[in-house]
DNA sequence: CGCAGTCTTTACATCGATGTAAAAGACAGC
DNA sequence: GCTGTCTTTTACATCGATGTAAAGACTGCG
């Protein structure tokens, strides 16, 4: 029928109908009035030849492509995860589609990708950065609108947030009044790129304020950065502790992913959870929920977080000129068995103590 | 500098470089030779004005767009972030981005997104498919290329698979090798849709095998369809045979995610693991290594699936006459702790028994 | 020094949808 | 039956990149 790889396009389908093209666009977006006998010829043509416009084209003329980018570091983290569906739910919701992106395999992509190529096929931009602070927002004229998820030391973009730096400082209270005073701070520590980076800074902040409100030391021993936030990555960074001899009666893991690697790691070695040591995550994936010891952890509205995000994001589609806006979703820590203290330590040197 | 929300184009590029557009094209592209000053002279006022080519016009102008789809059933499961996570670095390497879709919230969206509108700014589409069986191939001269990825009963596109069937017959033999012998399949079941819809369907079937061909019973009140693949459902699963009172030594579950919701629920009903029930899971995802019972499951590579699929994609977008093609990925049952039988048996009416 | 032959660069048309402005049609009122 | 207003439809130009074909620059050779 049709010849085979080409789709019909509004001229044919005005053909079709005996009306000009533009009648065929008056029709598909409401623009201006069509008669109703006309229109349903138009429609009846549609149908009959199985037409569906061509976005680039319409992307090109109006400028808009209705594709809006959402970049992570680690798709495979449970968060990420989350998160992506929450996006494309809430971007489908308002008549979007959303194209994924990862950063975290090379440093270059996370940069690459808000200044250069593909950036002109999209509308608009939700980033979770790693390391991100300042190279966003130099060439920020030029850019579609960004909406940061996560704790960047900016105020220039849109950004959505939970007060990570709060969070930790409540769960190292939390851990602390579980009987816990040994901490380790699994995902960042102070040398190093810790406090540098994005959300790893701000959770690392937390916990040395919590620590210090109790009067409490900061023992560089318990502080090990992890790279990837993937479960493997939290099973390393807890080996590396582990292999260090370190005494400690509690975990703080900078995501849920990391602290299902270190219960692993952890029993591995002997240690019972909880009663020698506690754990304490963050973002409340659904796995946490379910874990052999179901993990206490910083719970938020994943779909509320996606949700902010993109009225962020049209509503500056809509406006460019509008000031830099940030929202802050409520957490609230989700207390589950893995922090039922007093937990009575362990170490890598030997069996629990 | 430049007018607020206008970047340049090639015509801009090509007047700083006191150039013709085309001889900008030219260099972008490399379609035509270009002599060494002018392209430096092209490529400094490309880097002068930030300049990023319009991928609407481009696509217009050749129609490709560069970006392909990917549609899976719940973006939230781990097995779909494993494979949107190997799809698009596969993606990456070949010059393409991805877009992701969603299709288990609304049974329409499967449909829709092939047949309709959004089609068009893609050019080809990557399908984990739930129950789609004709729909897709009604349309298929209509359609951009597409490669399914699961079992589905049908040989007119292409696809890639591993074979669920014989995996699941695998399963079970494992699991009778370890001493069960009253296994539930958690799921899918006979009654109902069960044996209808694509990889649930082989699975089934694959488990249905199994036990003929050990001469047992298949017994109906051991099966139970399992709507969403993720923990939650899969701890719903396992809680509704809990309560039927059935008794089992051992769960084929049809996925990690609803093996470790299961073992989850099954803890919480006082069964010990792997002592009281074996538990055996689909696809390998990195959380099954780091459950607390580590879990048995049917393994694959991942990245070798997505790049499989990527292969075919791309071969299929240069040649659309090429004949359908199916691409079998192998398997391999992994045997972890979960499976260390004998298991004693256990029901929902009691404790052990 | 001039010309064939090669290598670069240019002008122009095109991809498909849509805004603009003008033409065509519908309809009421006198 | 004709004018004037309002509605519907049309022709044309445009968005930005790129293929085509023709013009222009340059080389080497006689």
């Amino acid at each position: 029928m049709t010849p085979p790889s080409s789709r019909p396009t509004m001229r044919d389908v005005a053909e079709r109908a005996r009306v000009s093209p533009k009648t065929v666009s008056n029709v598909l977006t409401g623009t201006a009035q069509v008669r109703e006998p006309t229109r349903l010829r138009v429609e009846q043509a549609m149908r009959e030849l199985d037409f569906v416009p061509n976005l680039s084209a319409r992307g090109l003329r109006n400028g808009r492509s209705g594709v809006i980018g959402l970049a992570q570091p680690d798709l495979r983290a449970a968060f990420s995860a989350s998160m992506t569906h929450a996006v494309v739910e809430a971007a489908h919701a308002r008549g979007l589609v959303v194209q994924v992106e990862e950063t975290a395999a090379e440093p270059a992509r996370e940069r690459d990708l808000v200044t250069r190529a593909r950036t002109h096929l999209i509308d608009g931009m939700i980033l979770n950065p790693v390391r991100l602070q300042d190279s966003v927002v130099e060439h920020l004229d030029h850019l579609p609108p960004i909406v940061l998820i996560g704790e960047v030391e900016q105020h220039r973009t849109d950004r959505v947030f939970i007060n990570s730096r709060s969070a930790a400082r409540d769960a190292v209270r939390h851990l602390l009044a579980r009987g816990a005073r040994r901490i380790v701070a699994l995902g960042g520590a102070e040398h190093g790129a810790g406090l540098d980076k994005a959300t790893q800074g701000q959770r690392l902040r937390g916990y040395l304020a919590g620590l210090a409100e109790a009067e409490l030391p900061a023992s560089p021993e318990l502080q090990v950065e992890v790279p990837e936030w993937t479960i493997a990555g939290g099973a390393a960074g807890m080996r590396e502790i582990l292999e260090r001899g370190a005494e400690f009666d509690a975990v703080l893991a900078f995501t849920d992913s990391i602290a299902l690697g270190a219960m692993h790691e952890l029993r591995s070695w002997g240690a019972r959870l909880p009663e020698d040591v506690l754990v304490c995550g963050f973002d409340d994936v659904e796995h946490a929920r379910f874990a052999g010891t179901p993990l206490t952890t910083i719970a938020f509205d994943h779909q509320a977080y996606a949700n902010a995000a993109l009225d962020l994001l049209t509503s500056r589609m809509r406006d460019r000129g509008l000031p830099p806006r940030a929202q802050e979703i409520p957490y609230e820590l989700l207390a589950r068995t893995s922090t039922q203290g007093p937990p009575a330590g362990f170490s890598g040197k030997n069996s629990p103590i």
